[in-house]
DNA sequence: TTGAAAGCGGTACCAG
DNA sequence: CTGGTACCGCTTTCAA
């Protein structure tokens, strides 16, 4: 590969010319420029950004940092959609994304190490799981003071930003939709495994059902684990279980990956949804319109929050003032058959 | 932080000898080695990647390259479980993983760039949609002589490799077992838009069939795209024009996301699956086994194909020999309840 | 075994 | 407006 100084003796002008056309730096003479294009053209040169990093001691490189306690867990449509969101504005600014996966429990240091040998000047960080509960690389991550825009978190540092979809509305909304269809004895579906944003959606439910003075027939359904089947399993237990006046008969549920594995438990019981049993989930990923009847659900703004988090970071990395801190990103009801 | 001068300086020894511990490299003293590695703890010294690629000529990076048309494909879970595998070699091997992500078509000169500027040292691609059949892009690729593993397309190039599902297999076993269970009349479902390795999928469909000697009573299905919609869209234009008697008992579809279109369009005209009309899918992505009835797929290995594929490219720049420039991965009939 | 010095490919400073 | 030169942090000769 040509390097600058074949440029700059194929262009017959110093190094340093080259280089101030490259960075658009101003004034020189115009056929100089055009001298030193052509000569870039010819020779297919292309600026080292290992070289300009060294130099500029910048990467011009945005980190994804994530643990999720699945090894597949990437396969997540939450994932894709905010990798999407990142990559629209690191490519826009000519970024490059690295990405780390972390499929365990993140170590000290395992995310501090991209920073440290100067891989990445930001990351977007998402800590799934169980883990999220671990704060301890967090903490970590915040006080190396290094910029970081956590997802669904909240974090408070000097570098540090959220990133945060409002949970706590959307669950109020889709609770209170469900209250506005007449439905009283109504039930939250979540995991025995929680975390933050999980809270949050089950307290927009709680806030729903105490403003329609329904508090004493709230309902919790937990299930074991994140998946389908937890989901599926919780129903059945409880509408084995319950008397049917106690019944209920109506679910919102704090995913939508649970929400379809309840929805095939009702279904095996022989109830309807929605004339027997209403349901409502959260996320609204890709599948939730295919499922049947198509699932009513809350809309996370993945690729929105990983367009934001990206663009904190870089305005951030450009001594930008920070307006904000903390981003809240609006969730929206998607309204379908399900409810 | 820390540089290799300061640690040099702290553990009393020169730079070189500070290398030499990093590098893993022959016999000091094992006293002075002990001093160094204090040092670096203490330090919290990491060497720099970026001076080490510069000097290097390498920069210990694998990219992902791939080009979508759709603006937020990257949400579909097949890149995410590449990614996955993906990452589970670049981890342990120490490289770091940087994504590109093209949700246009390809210009030229996308993917050379992050070779050219040094940013990755090599790259798994993956081209999808109506731009798998627009070759410039890769064959350009190919005679860069970068190294490159392409997913799901034949390539051929000195530093070039392949890494393919048994699509064509996989499409075969899954119509001689709709044949063995009685059915005779059996339809392919796919799209207008069609590519390699899609028509790979329809070869073996017609292979079983003209084995079985059903070759006379092979339908096509052909939706306008490779959505659920599309592929319902198709179903539905299908099963309302032909006569009852010519009807296929069975379908056979080119991909889970339009055969999840096709169940529903077939159970909203009245029909019961697997009953009245069995459907085969292809893929299993995760929600195959949720939608209803559970959906009889064939497995494509992504992870599997990431995994691989990143093996292949750190052995080449390794300078290993390459036993085998194209590798075909098992795919596989998961019997559910839709056939 | 350890140390000094050159150089990877850019950018930034300083003269002209 | 352009040219020379130091330097970013590490690896790699070459000497001691």
């Amino acid at each position: 590969m040509a390097n600058i100084r074949d440029v700059a003796e194929a262009a017959g002008v110093s190094v340093q010319t080259v280089s101030n056309v490259i960075n658009g730096r101003p004034f020189m003479r115009p056929e100089t420029m055009q001298r030193v294009r052509q000569a870039m053209a010819e020779l297919h040169y292309q600026p080292s950004r290992v070289a300009r990093g060294m130099r500029r001691q910048s990467s011009q490189a945005l980190g994804f940092l994530l643990s999720d306690p699945n090894p597949r867990g990437l396969a997540d449509p939450f994932y894709g959609e905010v990798l999407a969101g990142l990559s629209s504005v690191t490519r826009a600014h000519n970024y490059s994304l690295v990405i780390n996966y972390l499929p365990s429990l993140p170590r000290s240091g395992d995310f501090l190490t991209p920073f440290e040998t100067r891989q990445i000047d930001a990351a977007v960080v998402f800590i799934s799981g169980i883990a999220a509960r671990q704060t301890a690389v967090l903490r970590e991550l915040v006080r190396s003071s290094h910029p970081i825009a956590v997802l669904e978190r909240e974090v408070k540092g000097e570098h540090a930003y959220s990133v945060l979809a409002a949970n706590y509305e959307g669950a109020r909304a889709a609770t209170q939709a469900l209250i506005d269809a007449g439905h009283r004895r109504i039930a939250f579906l979540d995991s025995v495994q929680r975390w933050p944003s999980i809270d949050l959606r089950r307290n927009g439910y709680e806030a729903a059902m105490r403003d329609a003075g329904l508090g004493k027939h709230i309902a919790f359904l937990s299930g074991p684990d994140w998946t389908a089947e937890g989901g599926g399993a919780a129903v059945e237990r409880a509408l084995s279980q319950r008397a049917v006046k106690t019944k209920p008969t109506a679910i919102v549920a704090a995913s939508d990956v649970i929400a379809v594995g309840a929805l095939l438990a009702i279904k095996a019981r022989g109830l309807r949804v929605p004339d027997d049993m209403a349901l409502v989930g959260f996320d609204d990923f890709e599948f939730a319109r295919y499922v049947d009847p198509p699932l009513t659900t809350v809309r996370l703004p993945a690729f929105e929050m990983g367009r934001r988090a990206a663009e904190l970071l870089l305005n951030h990395l450009r001594g930008m003032p920070a307006d904000e801190r903390r981003v809240v990103l609006p969730t929206q009801l998607i309204r379908r058959k399900s409810s």
